[in-house]
RNA sequence: GGGGAGUUGCCCGAGUGGUCAAAGGGGACGGGCUGUAAACCCGUUGCGUUAUCGCUUCGAAGGUUCAAAUCCUUCACUCCCCA
């Protein structure tokens, strides 16, 4: 079976592997690896970690699981580790606060809506997908403290999100220190030869060298991608910043919040969220370098290609079109929610909070006060006004949210 | 175990008895300009049956006072120094 398996030639191999990535430490040790791999034509083993902490991936996560999904194209074995156990101790990385621990049928659920949805992305056949609870979870507390025993608390204290933690006097607690440890067992278990991770994972996957090497392993090659940074332009993507364009989002939603990326991320999108070729990358650069090109069009076409790769192209058309429509000719979308309104007659504050626009009643006055809302494109400034409620009337708050409103 | 500091609105942070729904900044939201970019301008940012009026907020619970975010007591959490 594997050795059936034809590797691509080492340079075409590390050509892709670069693509975008932040640092590999070391990149002999890789090439070695790889050598080997194509000679012996079996599959290095590819590790990724996933926090099953937020079950709703986003363009962030994409970056690490393409990585690891162009491993795949190249013959290799993806291992996707659910960190069910380790969800439950909450990765310290890039924290200035501990994370709120999970319960482990939290982590076990995320775990699998995060496969799902990692799907769209990996060749799901291909992967091979292990939980850390089936091993950490058995370990006794002799064998942790054994593992403990293998890493200093200066070592571990060296870390950078420790440092500025433990400098601005805020907590951190014993078990965070584990996680690294925990992480590193994985490598150990599952014999990682490269394991994946944001720049921010550089620590714990660093750990897991020197865990394997304790076991007598020959350490894995770490490889680490840039953080996207959100919609916002400034912070990492993230949930919790709401700078996020989600894998399961609809066309509409990718479409438009690509749009409101700012300009100069076009291009890291590109590279890190896309997949076009290293070849029309070069083009989109030469294109963005170009004074003469509007980038707003670039964008445009990342935005469809975006829908494109979690959608289809067919929906990549609609969303443009629907886009234009609402924010170019300020019309109404195709396609907007409707709800039943039982009253023949009501005050516009409590509609806007009927149908959740806002979530206050002293919101929707500051809304209505504002002039952001319309109902069939008239502006209400009274919000002491009473609508009365015809079939079909479109009532519209802000930018962005439109509902129709049925007898 | 001993000594000290702290916990304020989404976040940071000022406020040490009334003039505090609480300065300032960030963020967010609405409007303008535009390409749902950037920059910039204006406004809003506890809740409320409709408001120069009421109600609830300053870690939690009690108490002092005509009046408390501000004083006292207890509890919880955090940090620092010493051992």
């Amino acid at each position: 079976m594997s050795n059936e398996i034809i590797f691509p030639s080492l340079n075409e191999q590390m050509d892709l592997i670069r693509r975008g990535t932040s640092e590999i430490i070391p990149e002999e040790e890789l090439e070695k690896k790889i050598s080997n791999a194509i000679e012996k034509k079996t599959p290095l083993n590819i590790k990724l970690g996933c926090d099953p902490t937020r079950p709703d991936l986003h363009l962030g996560h994409s970056v690490v699981l393409r990585k690891l999904a162009q491993f795949q194209e190249l013959g290799h074995q993806a291992i996707l580790i659910i960190g069910d156990f380790t969800g439950m101790i909450g990765d310290p990385s890039g924290r200035n606060a501990t994370r709120p621990p999970l319960t482990f049928e939290e982590a076990r659920k995320n775990g699998e809506s995060y496969f799902v949805q990692a799907s769209k992305i990996l060749n799901k056949d291909k992967t091979k997908i292990v939980h850390n609870s089936d091993w950490l979870g058995k370990m006794n507390f002799q064998q942790v403290i054994e593992l403990a025993s293998k890493y200093t608390v200066a070592r571990m204290l060296e870390r950078d999100d420790f440092t500025k933690r433990y400098k601005s006097n805020t907590p951190i607690s014993m078990h965070e220190l584990l996680y690294p440890l925990a992480q590193a067992m994985d490598s150990v278990v599952i014999k990682s030869d490269v394991e994946l991770g944001g720049t921010d994972q550089k620590f714990n996957l660093l750990v897991g060298r020197d865990i394997q090497r304790e076991h007598g392993m020959e350490p894995q090659v770490i490889l680490t991608m840039p953080l996207l940074v959100g919609t916002d332009g400034v912070e990492k993507m993230s949930k919790s910043y709401d700078n996020y364009i989600g894998i399961d989002d609809s066309p509409k939603d990718i479409y438009g919040r690509t749009l409101s990326v700012p300009d100069d991320l076009i291009f890291i999108y590109y590279e890190l969220a896309t997949n076009v070729s290293n070849e029309e990358l070069k083009n989109i650069k030469a294109e963005l370098e170009d004074d003469t090109k509007n980038p707003r069009d670039i964008k445009r076409a990342l935005a469809r290609k975006l829908v494109e790769m979690y959608h289809s192209k067919d929906a990549a058309m609609n969303a443009e079109q629907e886009f234009d429509k609402i924010f170019i000719k300020k019309g109404v979308p195709d396609d907007l929610p409707e709800m039943k309104i039982d009253d023949s007659e009501i005050n516009i504050l409590d509609l806007i909070n009927l149908v959740n626009f806002a979530p206050t009643k002293s919101e929707a006055r500051r809304l209505v006060l504002q002039g952001g809302v319309s109902i069939n494109d008239k502006k209400i400034t009274d919000f002491k006004s009473n609508i009365s409620i015809d079939d079909g009337m479109i009532l519209k708050v802000g930018k962005r949210k439109f509902i129709k409103l049925i007898k």
